[in-house]
DNA sequence: CGTCTATTTGAATGTACTCAAAAGCGGTGG
DNA sequence: CCACCGCTTTTGAGTACATTCAAATAGACG
């Protein structure tokens, strides 16, 4: 994976959204850097300054919030192709409210933050692309806040492997229960159930 | 209330967030429509078209969904200074997810969601703008989310009292009930047992 | 005043949590 | 290659929180 590969992906996930002219792709050329990140490392870090934002072009991403308790609560995974951005609004302090963590070694595109806004403000097509994925990642959570509200757990775990068949070999159970917003206890009797009623 | 009063209102609302030149509020002037809206009565609903935005100038809404089972779920409440809109992304049918309904005579600015679209495209600063609040929307109903997975409907009751003080005044306990995932005759028992601590 | 809807109260049930401990699994070093 | 360590998953018993179903009371509106 190298730098021109990285931007290439990039262009064509941007592209599914918005035309891009040349010359836009000239701009953001420079601006994005491409980065390897170990195993368990951060792009963000809740209480810290969180200024990066990334485009995953390899590996898998968790993004979690972790509470007054202790615990952690998944907010998302993120795979290849998809973004990663902490877009707090944090009181005054401008800390991130999240992290993000690999879950193995993975390559991003990264870029700061005042960079890419001063980018949006000069490639217009960017920043209706950014209004565009904004609303959609906004239409997901709205439907998955509501089947929290309105389902209990099984309902919420079929859901959840119909949506992204193939999860469970990617992401370790405990994240998935994580994610689901119950604990690893309940997720592994939850899935005995399932299993004996075949 | 009238026209150039509500775009008034409009053009303030959306100076908070974007500079705006005065040929960017010629454009808006007109794709614009000032509407009353009797009591109970619908700016979008659910399974039909929902091709409408809205700026809320008077009366409180709310957003809601519909589930399987026939109940309502609250997704939002709408106050004066707000808006209204549904972006679902429904499969291939372009029909509406939520209902947006008012508590009250209202009156709001209102536009159709393709001119929206070329409005946009026409004007850069008003894409600008929809990105930020929906960012913003995002970043609340991430909070709002998290919330929801990680503690009980107490602390929850607690959190909406304290950011929205007055809005039992301005919307029926059942229906606080279901913008915090709960049953109405929870929620009064719930405030029963928090009334006997005093 | 009567009807319709909202709220309160009660008893029984279900769902997921807590605390605790055992079993499984993967990686590392001897 | 095996033994050990740390982490994940499983299992168990008891508990908390919110639901379900049912009925009574209170309020709003015509």
């Amino acid at each position: 994976m190298d730098h021109s590969a990285g931007i290439e992906l990039l262009f064509q996930n941007i592209s599914k959204r918005v035309p891009l002219e040349p010359q836009d792709k000239m701009h953001f050329k420079d601006l994005f850097k491409l980065q390897k990140f170990d195993k368990k490392s951060f792009l963000f870090n809740q209480g810290k300054s969180g200024e990066w934002n990334g485009f995953v072009l390899t590996g898998t991403w968790r993004v979690f919030h972790c509470d007054d308790k202790g615990s952690e609560h998944v907010l998302y995974f993120a795979f290849p192709d998809w973004w990663l951005g902490d877009m707090t609004i944090n009181g005054s302090e401008n800390t991130a409210f999240y992290s993000a963590q690999t879950l193995e070694d993975s390559y991003l595109m990264i870029i700061n933050k005042e960079q890419k806004e001063q980018l949006l403000m000069q490639v217009p097509a960017l920043e209706r692309f950014f209004r565009i994925i904004t609303e959609r990642h906004l239409a997901v959570l709205q439907k998955r806040f509501l089947l929290t509200i309105s389902t209990n757990a099984v309902e919420r775990y079929k859901e959840l492997i119909q949506r992204s068949p193939g999860i469970e070999q990617l992401v370790p159970q405990h994240q998935i229960a994580s994610y689901l917003g119950i604990l690893p206890e309940s997720l592994s009797r939850m899935k005995k159930q399932l299993n004996s009623k075949d």
